[in-house]
RNA sequence: GGUCCUUUGGCCGAGUGGCUAGGCAGAGCUCUGCAAAAGCUCGUACAGCAGUUCGAAUCUGCUAGGGACCUCCA
């Protein structure tokens, strides 16, 4: 049995994965900005951790998940506009901010549920801990670290660069972000450009404001997070994630201020996904090329032929290993929609295998069944690779097949062979993957309706009664309903999702 | 401009220096009343150039293309 080795972004490298405490695990992953509706591109982060967060627990963690919703609002465009992106946005749709937080809110957990994502055992919002980063900010001005000017507070980079490694994560240097000579409105009140808020004085117009020691203001984007994470998670946890996008300067502002505050690093295991581009670009607003969740859903989207299950869509994603770019089309998505149906319908058929008792086996296809089963923990092991568990998958499915059509006797396996296939399928697929049906559960009147039209024709075609026999299956197809003769002479139908 | 990453067959994508990735599409065959599935077989891909090596998609250098971050961003 191998060791869990998860790439570290701070290191650069693949690392054995060891809890500050065995057997809990510490989990803070970037949760969304509710100020508008998610995007393909929101879809991967959290598909990503939910299988972290699955797969740790497998392997028998106590798991804490924290994934914050981030309802604050941040600026548009820091200090040219000094825009809150929520309370703008509120004015245009005439709804109360916190109305417009509920609803992207309710948006948002409606598409995870989709997903099939477990939520996270704590889901905090940066409304409701803003008596935590206030504090934590005075915490930072009485190290040393920030300094108030104007009714804001900001981190004073230059003086933190000069005993820590500020610029390690994100690959940059300290000199080079001071030199910074980008001219942005507001940067007058900073000592250094690399300064960054952490609370911002409120203009009147903001409809988003707190009382602070500061004067009335509102939070800035990177505190919250430091702020929640060691209320929940402590001092020192072990998992951050989020997109590499947030490498700079979120994350690397997190380290800095965690660590005046706690005097140690904050995270020991930074995982980062990489990004989902479209024709090559990365998926975002400013690039005007953003196709959201519910256009997916539904198919109603020039880029789109028709609608893509959410199922299709979280087995499109786990079929790239996390940290590549994932280049999103129509035909990819077509394509995995092809996919999850030749893996499910293998899926679905091996429940029903038994095994009759007297064993031929063949020694070479147990020893192969055996060793794509084993190489599921493998795969998982080395960064969570699920691209590769899938690939196994998929040359398990020709066996799956060839059994339950007969083409190999059941016998062909052990029996303790065929009962490992089925549990650590079930496992992976459901458990670990999170896959699951695209078909909606179907009654039980329709499933006695079907077994009483399969029934009239087995005996049509018992009979050589092939217009009756032909009527029944193009008249199901017509209501969306496949009706398959399968080879040992059962039917087998499916509905059309 | 700075820093970093990337370039795999028609498309999407795994790849630890030597052994078939896998999926989709395509071709042929088998099974089948027909159909749909399913099974079997097939294409011998690694941007270019040079180097290291017995041997490189995998290491090094250069060239070219693409991208990310440096500003809100998953």
């Amino acid at each position: 049995m191998s060791e869990l080795k998860v790439y570290n972004s701070y290191s650069r490298q693949k690392e054995v994965f060891t809890p500050v405490t065995p057997g809990h695990v510490g989990m803070y992953v970037c949760g969304p900005t509710v100020s508008g509706e998610s995007h393909l591109g929101h879809a991967r982060p959290y598909i990503t951790f939910d299988v972290v967060y699955r797969y740790l627990t497998h392997l028998g963690n106590k798991v804490r998940y924290v994934r914050n919703i981030t309802d604050a609002g941040h600026f548009e465009e820091e200090g040219r506009e000094a825009e809150d992106k929520i309370s703008k946005k509120a004015v245009l749709e005439k709804l109360e901010p916190m109305e417009l937080v509920q609803k992207y809110t309710n948006l948002f957990h409606w598409a995870m549920d989709k997903f099939n994502n477990i939520p996270p055992t704590i889901e905090p919002t940066a409304t409701g801990h803003i008596v935590e980063q206030i504090g934590m900010i005075e915490q930072i001005i009485e190290a040393g670290y920030a300094y108030e000017s104007n009714g804001s507070v900001y981190f004073d980079v230059k003086k933190y660069a000069a005993s820590h490694d500020y610029g390690k994560l994100s690959g940059r240097v300290i000199e080079d972000l001071l030199e910074t000579t980008r001219e942005l409105e507001g940067q007058e009140e900073k000592r250094d450009t690399a300064d960054f808020a952490l609370w911002k004085n409120a203009a009147p117009e903001h409809i988003m404001r707190w009382k602070s020691p500061w004067g009335v203001g509102f939070p800035g984007w990177h505190i919250e997070c430091s702020a929640m994470a060691t209320k929940y998670l402590g001092a020192q946890f072990d998992i951050h994630g989020g997109g590499m996008d947030l490498l700079f300067p979120h994350h690397e502002s997190e380290i800095a201020q965690s660590t005046i505050c706690n005097h140690v690093a904050p995270v020991r295991y930074w995982i980062h996904n990489n990004m989902i581009t479209i024709n090559g670009r990365k998926m975002g607003k400013s690039y005007n090329n953003v196709i959201k969740l519910t256009e997916l859903f539904s198919g109603d989207h020039p880029l789109l032929s028709k609608a893509f299950h959410p199922m299709v869509i979280r087995f499109f994603i786990l079929q790239t290993q996390y940290r590549s770019t994932l280049d999103f089309s129509n035909e990819a998505l077509q394509a995995a929609e092809k996919g999850l149906k030749r893996l499910w319908d293998a899926y679905e058929k091996l429940p029903a295998l038994k095994h009759e008792g007297a064993a031929a086996p063949d020694a070479e296809l147990e020893a192969k069944v055996i060793s794509l089963v084993a190489a599921f923990e493998e795969d998982m092991n080395d960064d969570f690779n699920t691209a590769k568990v899938l690939a196994g998958m998929f040359e398990l499915v020709p066996v799956i097949n060839s059994i339950s059509d007969n083409i190999i006797p059941v016998t062909a396996l052990s029996k303790e062979t065929l009962a490992l296939l089925q549990k650590q399928m079930k496992t992976y697929v459901e458990d670990i993957l999170g896959l699951k049906s695209v078909t909606e559960q179907d009654s039980h009147h329709l499933q006695g309706v079907m077994q009483l039209l399969i029934d009239i024709r087995k005996e049509a075609k018992a009979n050589k009664d092939f217009v009756t026999s032909d009527k029944i299956r193009n008249q199901l197809a017509a209501l969306g309903i496949t009706l398959k003769d399968e080879k040992g002479g059962g039917m087998s139908w499916t509905v059309e999702g």
